[in-house]
DNA sequence: AAATGAACCTGTTTGC
DNA sequence: TGCAAACAGGTTCATT
């Protein structure tokens, strides 16, 4: 579900609702999600205080006083509350974090392609299991002549050289679709194939597009929650992602679709080049 | 090395 | 109506 807009918004919100409080007790109720959670168990979280809680690509880094952190990813199904009250465990729950105002952080997360993760920081704050992650899209490190350098060679279709963490982080098939749109290509083209003139377009339809998603709360398509249980309303601005068959907004042409890496690729085959 | 496809898991929608 | 297949925001592993 999450891509890196609704990431985002779960890292922000997670900052103000975790940030000084100490861990009370842990509760896991799954022996793994895409990895093992029991580790956790092991790190002896309780008594640790949460210092803050930023994003790198999809992750959420949850930083604590002893120089750990607590790294979730939230896979396609992944939804994170922090609530106060007696809640029963909802039915795919698989972690609760009791904090010391009362109140619990609930990870719930129904096809389980989530993780969570008690890590060790280096010195600019980061596990070292991200470092094989590209540049981050809204940061100058991600740039035309970057993007460039990445598809050179490459017969892989562009929109799924966008979607490799190790091109650029955090755009999944719903952003990918719409830069692509913005940007004028169609997403089937060989990547070896996108000019650098091309790349100027993409990289920014990119770095317009993601801070209007964030602002909007992120696109809840069918099941994703923001940490205080809002719906994010980007969904309601989507172009192209999930259009089949519409028309296209900028010239009425029917909306086509290909499949691409196993992923449904919405396009204009009139305004997409 | 790069490209392709399957696997992981559950729930919902679609089509016969 | 019922059931099976297809599909869903992601990542990783195995096979050509």
């Amino acid at each position: 579900m999450p891509e890196l807009p609704e990431a985002e918004n779960i890292s922000r919100a997670l900052d103000r609702a975790l940030k000084g409080r100490t861990i009370t007790g842990v509760e896991l109720f799954a022996p793994s999600l895409r990895t093992p959670l029991t580790p956790l168990l092991d790190a002896a979280l309780e008594g640790h205080t949460f210092t803050s809680v930023y994003r790198r690509g999809r992750y959420a880094i949850a930083a604590m006083d002893d120089n750990r952190c607590l790294m979730l990813h939230f896979g396609m199904s992944g939804v994170v509350r922090v609530e106060s009250g007696k809640i029963p465990r909802r039915k795919h729950e698989h972690l609760l974090i009791h904090l010391d105002d009362g109140r619990v952080f609930r990870f719930e997360d129904t096809r389980r392609f989530g993780m969570a993760e008690c890590h060790i920081l280096n010195d600019r704050g980061y596990p070292a299991v991200l470092d094989c992650l590209g540049p981050e899209p809204l940061t100058d490190d991600f740039n035309p002549e970057v993007l460039h350098a990445a598809l050179k060679g490459k017969r892989t279709p562009v929109k799924v050289l966008i979607m490799d963490n190790a091109v650029v982080t955090g755009i999944g098939n719903i952003y990918a679709a719409e830069a692509l749109f913005a940007a004028g290509i169609r997403p089937d083209r060989q990547g070896a194939s996108i000019t650098l003139e091309e790349c100027r377009a993409l990289v920014a339809a990119v770095k317009e597009i993601l801070p209007r998603a964030i602002e909007a709360g992120g696109s809840t398509i069918a099941d994703f929650r923001n940490v205080d249980g809002s719906e994010g309303y980007f969904a309601h601005q989507l172009q192209i992602y999930g259009r089949e068959g519409e028309k296209c907004p900028k010239c009425g042409s029917e909306i086509a679709s290909v499949k691409l890496g196993g992923r449904s690729s919405c396009y204009c085959p009139r305004c997409q080049k």
